[in-house]
DNA sequence: CGTCGTTATATCCATACGAATATAACGATA
DNA sequence: TATCGTTATATTCGTATGGATATAACGACG
């Protein structure tokens, strides 16, 4: 029996949160996919919970973390701006290192 | 608007959680207050959602984390092992640890 | 100007989770 | 042996969350 030490974290804007780990997830594959449709298909979510996650993260950020076009050639796309790019890389960071100080602490315990 | 970095730690053994913040907080009341029924009032949280918990937790466990008395004289009680005041106290050093962590992290975020 | 795939939005429904409730078993004590 | 408050357990019910579905608006392009 072995056992793991596991966490997540968010971010918070006076009670809404602004990033955790499914929306930064659904922002990765934002920018990999360029459409919001087709980010949610990847991970296996519906549109409107991806749609609502976006949403939410935009209300909550005090600058545009992502910028949509609607129709057009294809139909139209959603991409990050730098500043959700920048959001994006300073999550991963925190959380690398989260799970790193964990994962540290946990092998001190001798006897668990 | 002021950002705040929050966070959720638990411990696992094969899937089945073996300490998270809610499951410490119940164990903290069943020491202060010497009975399941007790803490579970005295957290707001129903009985039997405080029995799951001290249930899963003791399965998971690799020595019995409390000890319950039933019958006899107010009924009976429980109270924790001293393992289980162990893991109190490790889960909280950790937790507090790793709050501490994140929030220097977030400061040095500077254009959130 | 018609086509196309996307964003944006509303509505309905199933499922899971917890709250509430009920009750049996228990054992120290008077 | 009757009492008491607790542990332990099952069952029912309400609610909230997400999934599925439908549809309007949009704009670049052939």
């Amino acid at each position: 029996m072995n056992y793991k030490i596991k966490s997540r974290i968010w971010i918070e804007a006076d009670n809404n949160i602004l990033l955790g780990e499914g929306r930064v997830r659904l922002l990765k594959a934002i920018e990999k996919t360029g459409s919001l449709s087709k980010a949610a298909k990847s991970l296996n979510i519906s549109y409107k919970k991806a749609w609502n996650l976006v949403d939410s993260v935009n209300k909550s950020a005090k600058k545009p973390v992502t910028k949509s076009n609607i129709g057009g050639v294809g139909g139209g796309g959603a991409k990050l701006t730098s500043y959700g790019k920048d959001l994006v890389i300073f999550f991963d960071e925190i959380n690398k290192g989260c799970w790193k100080y964990l994962d540290q602490e946990l092998e001190k315990i001798p006897d668990l």
